[in-house]
DNA sequence: TATAATATTGTCAAAAACAGACAAGTCAAA
DNA sequence: TTTGACTTGTCTGTTTTTGACAATATTATA
């Protein structure tokens, strides 16, 4: 699941319209729509934002906004998966996973 | 192994001075050693001439250029392994790798 | 159906990020 | 101490991104 349908969903699972969310993120509603829709990315200030407001813990919303980065960065690529798996062996390489 | 480190130790091996290589890229001197150094991001354009002049296979420094930006994304992040894993999941949900 | 509220899409100017270019610096070898 | 290779710093023009607003579309309800 992207961010922007995790988003919608915890906003519908609320019972809140996309205005009260954006204001509370102190921007507009369009701009708000798109991010739910994918066509602009939120700010990491506006996850955490988005945490406190829904009571979440910080890495579950945390993780899928980056992975919706990443997925951004390498949905287009041939050589993505190798690029994955080369970073993640450099970055945490005491999981073994990236071989 | 980071991308900078990647063309350098190629470019070594050939015994070349940085020059040629800027020649090669059309680039200058200056922004080639960026490059090396990782303070400056090559371009795609970049990777394929230099897959090109060293007769590479694509995957080889592709992948390597991917895993670097990820790395910049990620380095600082304390949820970068679980973005990782959910985007790895996303992109290529047949290896099985990303749990 | 009419209308009101919600949500989406399009556009544009301002701001931020980035690339290319050059000058000036360091460093090592001769 | 001069030369050549490489690095660092800075500036400017370009590209990309952002925020704001207008306009349109969609949905709910009287």
């Amino acid at each position: 699941m992207r961010f922007g349908e995790k988003i919608k969903s915890l906003r519908e699972q609320s019972g809140l319209f996309q205005r009260e969310i954006a204001a509370e993120l102190k921007i507009d509603t369009p701009m708000y729509s798109k991010i739910e829709s994918g066509t602009r990315k939120a700010k990491r200030q506006h996850v955490l934002q988005l945490v406190k407001f829904f009571r979440l813990k910080e890495e579950e919303l945390m993780s899928i906004w980056l992975a919706d980065q990443i997925i951004d960065l390498l949905k287009e690529e041939k050589y993505g998966q190798s690029g994955l798996l080369i970073a993640g062996k450099d970055l945490y390489p005491s999981n073994n996973v990236w071989q």
